[in-house]
DNA sequence: CGGGATCCGGATGGATACTG
DNA sequence: CAGTATCCATCCGGATCCCG
């Protein structure tokens, strides 16, 4: 499964392709925090341009990342894009990466203990992660 | 923290820089495995070239993730790398990356039943995750 | 507003050859 | 075995302009 000589390809590579990409982890980020229209994924994005944007957006949608809607209510166009339940699944991953950054920053160089105890329970919470 | 205007940086984002290399966090998983030389982390991994591998180890070790050890018994010449701490923490973050797969192959097309088992148990051995 | 088309420069990756 | 040195291709990002 690993990295022998057999076929079993390896889970975790697996998951690496999906999001191996510079913008697309900040992008489902984003949209667990409540982001879903083309102009504030680029909002805190200085150098994501209209191109990039696109193409990640995209490729979050060809592999079943999210979805995108379009609204037409009296000819006013509306494009959305939102997670799938795939796209949803990848709260722990996030959650993880964000943890070891707190967890890491042993001497609070980074954020004081109010800030890591505040981010934890944001993070928690829109990434409907259960506490233990 | 996470998006808006304040200083705050996102946590997510600094453990995303880390390891958003195309090869590095596959090494990162093989030395997990046991895997500790120059030699070995390029077993399975046509397309990695000596240049690349060399950078990758190099920027891990700037990082703090793993350290580089040269040994010199008898005029025989060893160097090894083997994760630090700080590298060993993202033990979570590869887990949930693989169990990510796994959870999401929903209809058994890529493991069986019996794969998924395997894997996910030789990753909380070699990751030392904690079942709960 | 949500992109697509184009252009361009720099970073990056891979292959190969070479070295201690 | 663990790299370094070169060379080359390519990809990618960013800027800019344009379109419905």
């Amino acid at each position: 499964m690993t990295n022998d000589k057999d076929e079993i390809p390896c889970p975790m590579e697996l998951a690496i392709q999906l999001i191996n990409k510079k913008w697309v982890i900040q992008i489902i980020r984003d949209m667990f925090f409540g982001k879903t229209h083309f102009s504030e994924f680029k909002e805190d994005k200085p150098g994501l341009s209209n191109k990039v944007l696109s193409g990640c957006l995209k490729n979050l949608e060809e592999n079943g990342l999210i979805e995108k809607n379009i609204s037409d209510i009296d000819g006013v166009v509306d494009i959305s894009y939102n997670l799938t339940d795939h796209g949803r699944a990848l709260n722990k991953v996030i959650y993880e990466l964000a943890m070891y950054t707190l967890n890491e920053d042993i001497n609070n160089k980074i954020y004081d203990d109010e800030q890591k105890k505040e981010i934890g329970e944001y993070f928690r919470d829109k990434l409907n992660i259960d506490d233990n």
